[in-house]
RNA sequence: GGCCCGUUCGUCUAACGGCUAGGACGUUAGGUUCUCAUCCUAGAAACAGGGGUUCGAUUCCCCUACGGGCUACCA
């Protein structure tokens, strides 16, 4: 019925990182504008001094862009509708707080911190619910001038009803009943003048003409009251979607404590954008048909948030790795080579040969090992032997089954042998892979008496590529030195 | 403790109140293969329990159990 254009938002605390389970709301906050052609914004939520972390603005506008999040409107790229940093606009939390207060929807609360503590304390020991006893709601003008005037520390709170229902409809859960008893006058106004989540929250989302509110459902509880405050103002709610939270594979909330939820250290490890968003997307959300395997792209076209679910979801980082692998696959190598270039780093600083830090090189190495990265910080480790000149392997290793040792060292002196004959030309994986299968082939021998022996004389390792590509990365001079080295060890 | 939200394979999830409860990850067994990985094929694996409503409940309602969240001058 309304033609209200549809507006959501992101809104994260400048509090150092990028919580992982925040990469999902924004996702699906991303998503939910795009299914009604609508605009997302970024406002940033520090009301909260004590928690700001120095810098952490600039990381968190880094991640989002790395992300690929783009925003209609936000602090940097400004918009009709800002500032959009809580803290440049007290002006305007002032400007509402003193018309609820000219109303007598809001009150003056003059207790300290200690009466507080106190009052909490004995209200446990009586087993009674902890709750502001709301000892200033009722004190008179005049008191509440002197006491401003003698220099009173105060905190504006909200009225709550006093009795009766207060019902609340969740785009997704429907309706929930709460009792007004049962709610607190939380406090709108700090001491600092600053505005708390609940006070900010509802001024901007209504000034911002924020038309659907996606937040995680640890707010459920407070949500009465978010509703209660547009009923104070006069103004028409937006509608809200609380969505599951993600857990920990122990089932708990996941926290920075048990290790990973910071965007930023996913990233770090090699985990690719795409894998982050498709994974994050299945987390709480389902397609239509079978295909989980959706970009950013596929997920606009097909995104209905109605078809959100409401139970929390546990993050399974094995399937975020197995998303991550896939991408990684499918990824084009060039593109591959560039953002995994930093990974490579030490590697390349082990060897002294300038042909190994050719980017033609080096682009071949990525290649051996595109099909076996679950994440990019692995190349390193897997593609260490590349770089180093003389590789350290007990000589068994070398054994193929129940092989003997004369025969392992007879065959890598064939192979060896059968590498001298092939020119520089022909110094190709598939020739060389050619040559010798059509050797082993025609004198009618074992693959595996020939190329385990290879493969680990030129890797030093169990588990590698293949030796016909190892061999071709390498080089002819150095594949065969290290063929000599294998067969030296006997 | 109180209030609130939730409950389908181990995990993420699908299924107008009506079929052998489907898919993905993981797992198991094969195949490909010198190894690992990739790829292919096949398999095991779930409706928390109890009451209703109904011709019929995974699906709707109630209770119980379990899990989670909130209970700040933090968001």
């Amino acid at each position: 019925m309304s033609n209200k254009k549809v507006r959501t938002r992101f809104a994260p605390s400048p509090t150092g990182f990028l919580h992982i389970g925040s990469l999902r709301t924004a996702l699906f906050a991303h998503l939910l504008a795009k299914e009604f052609d609508g605009e997302m914004i970024l406002r940033l939520e520090d009301t909260d001094q004590k928690r700001y972390v120095e810098g952490s603005e600039e990381k968190l506008y880094n991640t989002l862009d790395r992300l690929g999040f783009k925003f209609d409107e936000g602090p940097r790229i400004g918009g009709d509708y800002g500032p959009y940093i809580q803290s440049q606009r007290k002006k305007i939390y002032n400007k509402y707080i003193k018309r609820l207060l000219d109303e007598q929807k809001v009150y003056h609360c003059f207790c300290s911190p200690e009466r507080l503590q106190k009052m909490r304390e004995k209200q446990q020991a009586e087993k009674l619910s902890p709750r502001y006893d709301r000892c200033c709601r009722n004190l008179s003008a005049e008191e509440v001038v002197k006491k401003i005037n003698s220099g009173e520390k105060f905190v504006v709170r909200q009225k709550m009803p006093l009795e009766g229902e207060v019902i609340v409809n969740d785009e997704l859960r429907g309706e929930i009943k709460f009792q007004a008893s049962e709610l607190e006058d939380h406090v709108l106004i700090k001491s600092d003048g600053m505005p708390t989540y609940q006070f900010a929250l509802i001024v901007d989302d209504h000034l911002m003409e924020i038309s659907h509110v996606i937040r995680g459902e640890e707010w459920i509880p407070s949500f009465p009251k978010n509703i209660l405050l547009y009923k104070d103002f006069g103004w028409e709610p937006p509608k809200f979607i609380h969505i599951p939270l993600t857990l920990n594979k122990g089932g708990g909330k996941l926290s920075k404590r048990q290790g990973d939820v910071a965007v930023e250290d996913y990233l770090k490890k090699g985990y690719l954008v795409e894998a982050l968003i498709n994974f994050c997307a299945l987390l709480g959300w389902h397609p239509k048909g079978d295909n989980e395997i959706l970009t950013l792209d596929d997920l606009e076209k097909m995104f209905k948030y109605k078809n959100m679910n409401t139970s929390p979801a546990i993050f399974d980082i094995e399937k975020l790795d197995y998303f991550n692998g896939y991408y990684i696959r499918k990824m084009d190598l060039d593109k591959l080579v560039e953002i995994i270039n930093p990974y490579l780093a030490n590697n390349i600083k082990k060897t002294s040969d300038k042909n190994k830090q050719t980017d033609e090189f080096i682009r071949n190495v990525v290649s051996t090992e595109q099909e076996r990265l679950k994440k990019l910080s692995e190349i390193g480790e897997l593609t260490e032997f590349f770089f180093v000149d003389k590789l350290n392997y007990p000589k068994d290793m070398l054994i193929w089954k129940k092989q003997k040792d004369e025969d392992c060292k007879k065959n890598l002196e064939i192979i060896k042998n059968i590498l001298e004959k092939i020119s520089e030309n022909e110094w190709t994986k598939k020739s060389i892979e050619n040559i010798i299968i059509k050797y082993l082939k025609d004198n009618d021998l074992k693959v595996g008496d020939y190329l385990w022996p290879t493969r680990v004389a030129l890797t030093g390792k169990k588990q590698s590529p293949g030796p016909f590509e190892v061999a071709f990365v390498l080089g002819k001079e150095e594949s065969l030195e290290k063929i000599q080295d294998a067969v030296d060890l006997f």
